[in-house]
RNA sequence: GGGCGAUUGGCGCAGCUGGUAGCGCGCUUCGUUCACACCGAAGAGGUCAUGGGUUCAAGUCCCGUAUCGCCCA
């Protein structure tokens, strides 16, 4: 036992010991279905950098974990890196000053221009062009590194992780898993390839999914435009006004859209109108969403500026105009229906254009031809952006592929949210989110991804005699996983790559979360390992941050329903959020953000789990790195805990069994203890932390302050032997519960203090169990109400708690009687008088200096 | 515009199936080194956002309003 116990170095002490000893070791031996506790953790995105909120729910997650392993069951707590995908790429980009060029060949002797740069604003044209192989080699290369440095904040903050279970969404295991569920999902007709207009990002040149976008309020302008109607018989014709945001789509435009009830264009249903410039005709239709109040109450349609837009092409049945290309310009040939010579020449203007500039020179064409009325009008709307993208979305039809999802089937989506009811959310009003997304789906899942660092979706294509891609080819199940851009298609030659009548193989890959929706099954060895799957699948737990619940959370519903037919997990904990000072969301731009690793090297691990424990899940907490009290709080407590501890055990004590705990009072401390055992138990049970917490806290500040100074005498021999040896073993039965309590919350500081008496890890030790016989008597609190009476009278007299006192009057209920002897020696109190009476006090104090106070 | 959540002493939060408010921090005063100065003791401080309703009784249930936050349009 150190002779003054300290927090500092515990971390990479115990760290080291719990490696050393497997501790967190999942016990596969002795897991059955019924003791095991899987969890499913959220792999956090290796290319990212970690924050404060990764600690606080990932603390969330390992506190109910550890309480599980107390109780005795097998954990199952395996943790993965998300490495593929998109902010890899972005990353390794700028890393190493490169960019994909799938032209060029692979070069094995590559060399990056760059190490470690961190340049966010490099223009691709100061990238290096390097081949895809080379690329994905970099982005292998850089991941890993980044994963050690996670892995070590994790290690520091004491997760009970079992390391050897960990996985990478880019690694072969995950790949074999992604494109296994792909390719059954394929055979079931649950994924598709489909022609349609796609929500599209300019920047990276990829397909973006709709649970990947974001709103965003823009500045923009009503341009007023005059259509003309087609000339009656008397050649008469009038000028139909529409106004638009996106005059530059006019050559895309395939007919003028207003309410079916709006009496002002009654007239115009079913009748043609020209539009301005290229002369293009174009049916009047009637549709509810057209809205009468907004611009002049009839609208064009396009192909495509919005998603409206999608919408009425697909109800109405309209022609596709595209004009945008997958690079974000105007393409270069135009609509068909665009022939007149002025036409043509006004499109020739606009081809090649970014839709900036394009804008601005149909506008000028506009205003020369005199169809464009009055000068734009300037608004702000809301745009959709790719979450991660910083240019308006287009929509263009791109052939991508799909997973159903339960947008166009209702039977699904009745499945879908019957999955979320039978999984018991914590706190319970998430599922509403989850209902929500999944009843607002306006689409399958696009999976596609027009990039490269990540799981190749797993076909090729026949190709015909014209070397049109015909029916996909897809690999067997034992050959996975494969890459369709380099290895050959089965049953083909290489030679046949590309060559009419020969295949070619798809170069996408998957959008990153058609792997991580596979986390279950690529942890639990799906397929790879049947009988372990079968032991951890449907998990115990999935626990995760509310940001992803339209994400991570429901596409894991959806695949696990889709190939397993059943719920992945049995549970969801969700945790809130991080907010500064102003209850604004931390953010990176605000840099109010403190990095984990500083923040545990700073105050130390226990004291940060601290600070996450004390929140619920689900809601939302406050911290302000100026000063961030509740992490203070745990420092207090854990170092509170080392001193306790280390005066409690300092005593000597045989072993003595409940039948040697002969006090009144120390029975009753245990009683009042054993209450609350019984409430963190149901705490732990209910997934709230805090509520254990909170209980174990306030149960060990009252047996600090008051049971320890009562027994404190009797503990050093002051009274009888008997007295004595309740005492000790009370105060050593105590700790030792209470430092199990405590375990969870502070595995550094209660295992040190564990490892001075007793062998094994607190860890791996028994949570304690609730006594049925044991009940409290009320003895405790009238002790401790009489205790505070002295206290205050010495308190008044500004004298020290140590002042003799020649003599008291007690007065209180008969009970208290039971525990005089112990306030008499802790009140240092001569000669006392016991009156009973209904209510605690304490009288006629008479201080050894003679100072008497009422 | 729709949905969800929050609103309790200066600050951060508890208050379960309704019975006249609790905790921590901070603050004030005092004490102290034989577990702990990253200490101990005592104390001050709240008409529980607001307007109605149900009830013998409402932070606690119901309806409306306001403010804040998040999600989705």
């Amino acid at each position: 036992m150190p002779e003054k116990p300290a927090l500092e170095g515990l971390e990479t002490k115990w760290g080291q010991s719990w490696e050393e000893q497997g501790t967190y070791l999942f016990d596969r031996q002795n897991a059955t279905r019924e003791n095991i506790f899987s969890v499913d953790t959220p792999p956090p995105t290796a290319s990212g950098s970690l924050h404060i909120g990764h600690v606080f729910s990932y603390t969330h997650m390992d506190l109910v974990t550890r309480y599980q392993r107390m109780r005795g069951k097998t954990i199952f707590y395996p943790m993965g890196w998300d490495d593929n995908g998109l902010p890899t790429e972005r990353r390794v980009q700028n890393y190493y000053g490169v960019r994909v060029d799938p032209t060029l060949p692979y070069d094995p002797a590559f060399v990056p221009p760059l190490e470690g740069g961190d340049n966010a604003s490099s223009k691709a044209a100061d990238q290096l062009p390097i081949s895809r192989r080379n690329f994905i080699e970099l982005c292998e290369r850089l991941t890993v590194e980044d994963e050690k440095q996670f892995e070590d904040v994790w290690r520091t903050l004491g997760l009970s992780v079992d390391w050897t279970q960990s996985y990478r969404t880019i690694g072969d295991e995950a790949q074999t898993a992604a494109q296994r569920a792909f390719l059954r999902n394929l055979a079931r007709g649950e994924a598709y390839q489909a022609d349609a207009p796609t929500l599209w990002d300019i920047t990276f040149r990829t397909a973006v999914a709709q649970a990947e976008l974001e709103d965003k309020e823009m500045p923009a302008a009503y341009h007023r435009l005059a259509f003309r109607t087609v000339p009656a018989d008397d050649g008469s014709s009038t000028d139909i006004h529409i106004e638009t945001t996106r005059p530059e789509l006019l050559p895309a435009c395939v007919a003028l859209v207003a309410h079916p009830d709006d009496e002002r264009y009654q007239h115009l249903f079913g009748t043609m109108v020209t539009t301005p410039l290229f002369g293009v005709e174009v049916p009047v239709v009637a549709h509810h969403l057209a809205q009468k109040e907004k611009g002049s109450g009839i609208a064009m349609i396009c192909t495509f500026g919005d998603v409206t837009d999608v919408i009425w092409w697909r109800e109405l049945d309209l022609p596709n105009r595209t004009i945008i290309g997958s690079d974000g310009r105007i393409v270069a040939d135009a609509p068909d229906v665009i022939v007149t010579e002025q036409a043509t020449a006004a499109y020739a203007q606009l081809a090649g254009k970014t839709v900036f500039s394009a804008k601005k020179t149909v506008v000028e064409l506009l205003q020369a031809s005199g169809e464009m009325i009055g000068d734009p009008k300037p608004i702000s709307h809301s745009v959709k952006f790719f979450e991660k993208g910083d240019k308006p979305l287009e929509i263009i039809s791109t052939r991508q592929w799909y997973i159903r999802n339960g947008a166009r089937d209702v039977a699904l989506r009745e499945k879908l949210i019957a999955d979320g009811r039978e999984i018991n959310f914590t706190p319970d009003h998430m599922r509403t989110r989850y209902e929500n997304w999944v009843g607002g789906l306006t689409g399958d899942w696009l999976i596609s991804r027009q990039r490269f660092f990540g799981v190749p979706i797993p076909v090729w294509y026949e190709l015909d005699a014209e070397g049109n891609k015909g029916t996909p080819i897809v690999p067997s199940e034992d050959s996975l996983p494969v890459d369709p851009a380099s290895e050959t298609a089965p049953g083909y030659d290489e030679s046949q790559r590309g060559v009419p009548g020969g295949f070619a193989g798809e170069v996408d890959i998957m959008d990153t979360w058609a792997t991580s929706s596979l986390t279950p099954q690529i942890a639990g060895g799906w397929e790879r390992d049947p009988e372990l799957f079968d032991l951890v699948f449907p998990y115990s737990l999935r626990s995760q941050g509310q940001d992803i619940i339209r994400t991570w959370l429901f596409s894991t519903v959806l695949r696990s329903e889709l190939e397993h037919g059943t719920v992945p997990w049995k549970n969801a904990g969700i945790s809130g959020f991080i907010v500064d000072p102003d209850r604004k969301k931390m953010s990176k731009s605000k840099g109010n953000v403190v990095t984990p690793a500083a923040m545990l090297e700073t105050h130390g691990s226990d004291a940060v789990r601290y600070w996450a424990a004390s929140s619920r899940l689900g809601t939302d907490a406050a911290f302000d790195p100026q000063n961030p009290k509740q992490i203070k709080i745990g420092r207090r407590l854990a170092i509170k805990v080392l001193n306790a501890a280390k005066f409690v055990y300092s005593f000597p004590t045989a072993e003595v069994d409940a039948a040697g705990r002969t006090a009144p009072l120390d029975i009753d401390l245990l009683a009042e203890l054993n209450r609350v055992v019984a409430t963190a138990t149901k705490a732990f049970d209910e997934f709230d932390h805090a509520k254990a917490l909170e209980a174990a806290e306030q149960f060990f500040w009252t047996f600090c302050d008051d049971y320890l100074e009562l027994v404190k005498e009797r503990a050093y021999g002051a009274g009888t032997p008997e007295g004595q040896a309740s005492a000790t073993a009370t105060l050593r039965h105590a700790i030792d519960v209470l430092l199990r309590l405590f375990a969870p919350f502070i595995p550094f500081a209660t295992e040190e203090v564990w490892s001075w008496t007793h062998d094994g890890s607190i860890h791996t030790s028994e949570w304690p169990v609730v006594s049925a016989a044991a009940e409290p008597t009320g003895l405790l609190p009238l002790v401790s109400e009489a205790l505070i009476s002295i206290r205050r009278a010495k308190t008044d007299a500004k004298a020290s708690q140590k002042t003799e006192v020649v003599s008291a009057t007690i007065s209180g209920p008969a009970q208290l009687q039971l525990a005089i002897d112990d306030l008499q020696a802790v009140g240092r109190i001569a000669t006392v008088e016991f009156v009973e009476a209904d209510a605690v006090s304490v009288t006629h104090i008479v201080l050894a200096e003679q100072v008497e106070v009422q």
